[in-house]
DNA sequence: TATTGGCACTCGATAGAATAGAGTGCTAGG
DNA sequence: CCTAGCACTCTATTCTATCGAGTGCCAATA
């Protein structure tokens, strides 16, 4: 029967994607035989492009272009060809490396400096999510006088981020209050997830008491600020696509950073790394491909980075970058 | 003479520039003597444009089109009609008042979602800079110690933020040595400006001299990440223009950060609001204008907001949010 | 039976010609 | 000094003709 995908078909597919990818036009069936290492006539390549339309891996512009791939190609090209342990380029490669040995400095800079090199390695979009706040633990909270009424609440967490906020008093309290406070909320939360956080009970000391509700509430704003994200490379975008309203749909939803990371967490979830145009759900996205991957500290997984490109991407080349990234952001957080 | 600006002259250039920002077309002199409050003939209209070509303040892109501002033409008008102590709308005025109510959150974040509320006013680019590290000066630096051989830096300034950096050692350091090179930097370091820190002179303990040295150095790491530049709208710089080509360089520049912040430093220094087109000196944004303002902490200027849009842009309205959201934000981190 | 050369056909892209209309500059008369 | 009138210019639009890339199909072939 016609539906199956003999060894030459999916050669042809696979030209065909190759192709588009390079030179962003249709691929017509001479071009194919001249290029392609398949030594058949064009006649017999475009019987085999028939049935690969027909079959939904290609589509036609219109009546009399070449062909090119649809979503299910790529996707069908990325099952079949992409191989995830992927022999990369060797410059990237060594820039990869250079970069992380380099890197220092804050957590968010850290962030937002790899998200950087990521668009720049592949001439997308890149997308980097901070740890997530489930795997992030209380290492150690202090509480510093700043003058009798104002005390800075200061929290070290496991990822070595820091946290601050400072409160304000309703009454004036003492060098040794603010040192109770401190050693009991220290004991009472370190190791605790930021994600799930109690009320601490009374002590008794009505000033130390107040003090700790607050440093608590406070806490729990930490946790939405630990959430972050780092996008870049919204000029990459506008290099991608020709339609200015394209540029603009695909600008409007990475603006909404929220979104973005949903999407990421469910190609995550369903144990994937890559999601093709129609498959992210997205309309404004229907033109782009997603490149994922979980970064590991520690053993565990705390955060992802992505990539947002046209479907018409290089996925061999991005794929291996993506992997290259976030391998180094892992080693790298789990060294400082 | 021909180039003196009579008022007549004034009040079409005036109209050319209200409706060219309008309706994104050259604008021809029948229209303006239906619509503007100009009680003379389409031929009377005809000849003053004429002399406001000539004169360099409007052109047409071609022979027989109507016309459009050129920068100079903008630039009289912004000089002329726009007046700084702008009556803003009562809507934005608003939603600014409300935004600067509600805020609260770590420093970074401020600046960026001031940065977002900036692009949402004006459907144009954003940029907000953070504090100017000259006017930022020490207010406190603590050691705290994390295990024997790695020690927190702490740095606190005299604008809320906290810096912090772990500090590895070659060798063991006490608690009490920890507090003797604690005070001592605290007490010399305090209200030194964050842009010039000279090296602690010795004091004889050896271990608490090497700690001082790394600390001193790592203040001046501090120094770079306070100068910090939040960049929003991509989005709707694809919006602002049709030229796809236009859109990406325009992205281009605005991801170099260090190019925007010395343009708006550059405006400022001239005690300029606005910069049109050419003015710029930056090929790129030869069809942008760029409208910032400072901001003011505490009766110092500390850094800047700005907007980065097409030459035909809204400027009484951008250059009322400009003034509007510098001023909230001003108030706002003199409060906080 | 799978492959291939040949061929008619389709349809977008390109170029040229004709037309309409918006807007101008100029001139002559109020 | 202003303006109505008019000839002129140039773009944008529409229509047509043509070109050519690429296809699907069929008959011939190994």
């Amino acid at each position: 029967m016609s539906g199956f995908m003999d060894s030459r078909k999916a050669a042809i597919l696979r030209a065909v994607v190759d192709e588009y990818v390079q030179c962003a036009e249709p691929v017509g069936s001479s071009l194919l035989a001249r290029v392609a290492g398949i030594q058949v006539s064009p006649a017999t390549i475009r019987n085999e492009m028939n049935l690969l339309e027909h079959e939904g891996y290609l589509t036609q512009p219109h009546t009399s272009a070449g062909r090119i791939p649809t979503d299910k190609g790529y996707r069908y090209y990325v099952d079949t060809f992409v191989n995830d342990a992927n022999d990369s380029d060797i410059i990237q490669f060594q820039s990869v490396e250079e970069f992380f040995t380099k890197a220092h400095g804050a957590l968010a800079e850290m962030f937002s400096d790899t998200s950087r090199l990521l668009t720049n390695l592949t001439n997308y979009a890149a997308v980097v999510t901070g740890p997530n706040p489930e795997t992030v633990l209380i290492r150690s909270v202090q509480l510093i006088s700043l003058d009798p009424k104002r005390v800075l609440l200061l929290m070290v967490d496991s990822k070595g981020a820091v946290e601050k906020k400072t409160l304000e008093l309703s009454t004036d309290i003492s060098e040794s209050e603010l040192e109770v406070a401190s050693n009991f909320l220290t004991r009472r939360l370190r190791g605790v997830p930021l994600g799930s956080l109690d009320e601490p009970e009374p002590l008794g000391e009505p000033l130390v008491d107040q003090i700790c509700v607050l440093a608590v509430e406070s806490l729990r704003e930490f946790q939405g600020e630990t959430e972050s994200v780092y996008i870049e490379g919204a000029s990459k975008v506008a290099s991608a696509f020709d339609a200015v309203d394209t540029v603009r749909r695909v600008l409007v939803t990475l603006e909404q950073h929220f979104l973005v990371v949903s999407l990421i967490r469910d190609v995550l979830s369903k144990g994937q790394k890559v999601a093709i145009g129609s498959e992210l759900g997205i309309a404004p996205l229907a033109e782009c491909s997603v490149v994922v991957s979980p970064y590991v500290v520690e053993g565990e997984q705390v955060g992802s980075i992505g990539l947002v490109g046209p479907t018409r991407m290089n996925y061999p080349k991005v794929l291996a970058a993506v992997n290259l990234v976030s391998a180094g952001l892992g080693k790298r957080l789990s060294e400082g």
